[in-house]
DNA sequence: ATTATTTATAGATAAAATCTATAGACTGTA
DNA sequence: TACAGTCTATAGATTTTATCTATAAATAAT
């Protein structure tokens, strides 16, 4: 069975003639005559009395006309949709993001999109980088919003933001009122530094290792926002995204202090499955995302 | 586009792997390929992003989903609708029927059929038999329950049941205190006869010429009910079926005359078109009307 | 790295849909 | 009653589509 059938069918029982459907549709008459009786052999009934100037419904026929009637419609509206890129209203992805990503460069982007695409909901999962590459590659996720450098080689990545990573410390703090300190002097503070597994820790982790200095750890956290509290009521110093503390900066809650040699800073860049296709909504995002940031060159490059 | 591809596509979606919809479907594998990629090329979206060890639904897959789901629905419904011979509620068919018929022989076998086919209506088209075979030519109607004989190419008839067309009087006319008349008699009376496109009329007409007499027509009617009651107030004297004047018979409005040597009967018989295909609620009605009066067997010899 | 499993592709085969040509049936008209 | 015009059905050829087998390429897991 066939869906030209179907419309066979329908334009012969509103034409009740086989060869003027044939006609309309633009096929010859033998044709529909086939395409009939397939379908009449499928369902098992005749569709159709033959035998006058005209054929003639059955009641079987009638039957199916209104069926028929409704999958054409459906089939009409679906292709519609999705050649437009629509979809249907509550449909909507998932994308996953760190956390200075929802908080600092996302928002107005986010009430962007909405206005866009407000029936294409969006969902943002919001973890540490390396859990989110796990999501892109289990497919749970369309891209992600994640600390670089990130190097596998199913995912590709497009950075959109330098982020400068700073010592900071207290408003009390001794160094407070110093203009910079040397690596050898910050190691002896109480440090609060981002686990482990995060990508910030590694480029910390990396320059210490240089520098053959080790840090005196006193805390390993995965959200920037409690370090960025801790570190203002005393418990330690920090390198922190200047985006997580440009605030409190600004408040006087936190100082900022050089050390010598030392520039650490990371990238925040898009995440997504290499070979991976975009609806128009998500690809509407990511280039929204790029457009306010950077990226949008070396995106279309590597996705054509 | 086919049916089955879509098929295949829900159980890719359900199962999440091409090979595994393959074994469910019990096609190859690249069956399901092929038929996947037959689709997204039609609607010209990615419906699946492939790479894992799952494939996993794009949103336009999504919004597909749903579609194809319910269009599936609809063509299992309507399959099976038709494979039991159910109909659509409100759907039915039309049938034609002389008067006599409609008043005398059909009523409780209607009321039968109403148990039978609770939700398939029929309408039953009263006018004489000629007018009732242009229907079933123009399949306007399925059968019709018309007066015999009735000889058409395309008509095939089968007969239930014979009717007796007695002489009958009013109670006060001078014929109804003997007990039978000859035909020389009869035509010096004021007839009422059947309007002369009619079968019974016909039949009577026919006989008249045998017997070289011709009647003094008053009136020509087509409605039998409307003959029997001038007869009562003594316009005129009719040969009528037996079916329309028993009552009359029974209550002594009307006396019943022989006729030497003439004995007028009609056959009352179904007829359709030839090779007409019938649906069940349709053929058991016929096939009731059959049981009640006679003619089974004929009819299972004409239709198989 | 290796093995097992995945999807994609190429080429062959089978199935189907469609076409042309024509037969057979019916309608309407002369 | 025959005939011209129109209808659907059928037969056979052709084209298109669907499917299969075999295999490559990519990926995941051991």
């Amino acid at each position: 069975m066939n869906f030209y059938h179907l419309r066979y069918f329908l334009s012969v029982a509103q034409t009740g003639s086989f060869s003027q459907a044939a006609r309309e549709m633009h096929v010859t008459q033998p044709t529909v005559s086939s395409g009939i009786a397939e379908l009449e052999k499928t369902m098992g009934v005749r569709l159709f009395n033959r035998g006058g100037k005209r054929v003639a419904l059955t009641m079987e026929g009638r039957t199916l006309v209104n069926y028929a009637m409704q999958i054409q419609d459906l089939v009409e509206e679906v292709e519609d949709n999705l050649q437009r890129r629509d979809v249907l209203p509550g449909e909507g992805f998932q994308f996953g993001a760190i956390d200075a990503a929802v908080t600092y460069l996302l928002p107005d982007i986010l009430k962007d999109y909405r206005r866009a695409y407000p029936n294409v909901s969006l969902s943002a999962q919001v973890a540490p980088s390396r859990y989110l590459v796990d999501d892109l590659l289990m497919n749970r996720s369309e891209f992600a919003v994640i600390s670089l450098p990130y190097d596998h080689p199913r995912v590709e990545t497009v950075s959109i933001y330098r982020d400068s990573m700073p010592l900071v410390v207290g408003a009390s703090h001794p160094f407070a009122v110093r203009e910079s300190a040397t690596l050898q002097e910050v190691v002896q503070e109480p440090l609060i530094l981002f686990h482990t597994d995060s990508i910030s820790r590694k480029i910390v982790d990396e320059r210490f290792a240089e520098a053959g200095v080790s840090p005196g750890v006193v805390m390993e956290m995965r959200s920037p926002e409690a370090m960025r509290k801790l570190v203002e009521v005393g418990v330690g110093i920090s390198f922190l995204p200047m985006l997580t503390v440009q605030e409190s900066l600004d408040a006087g809650a936190l100082k900022m202090v050089d050390v010598e040699g030392v520039a650490f800073s990371r990238e925040i860049g898009v995440a997504w499955r290499r070979g991976r296709y975009f609806s128009a909504a998500i690809r509407y995002l990511i280039e929204a995302i790029f457009k306010a940031y950077q990226g949008l060159e070396v995106w279309h490059k590597k996705v054509g």
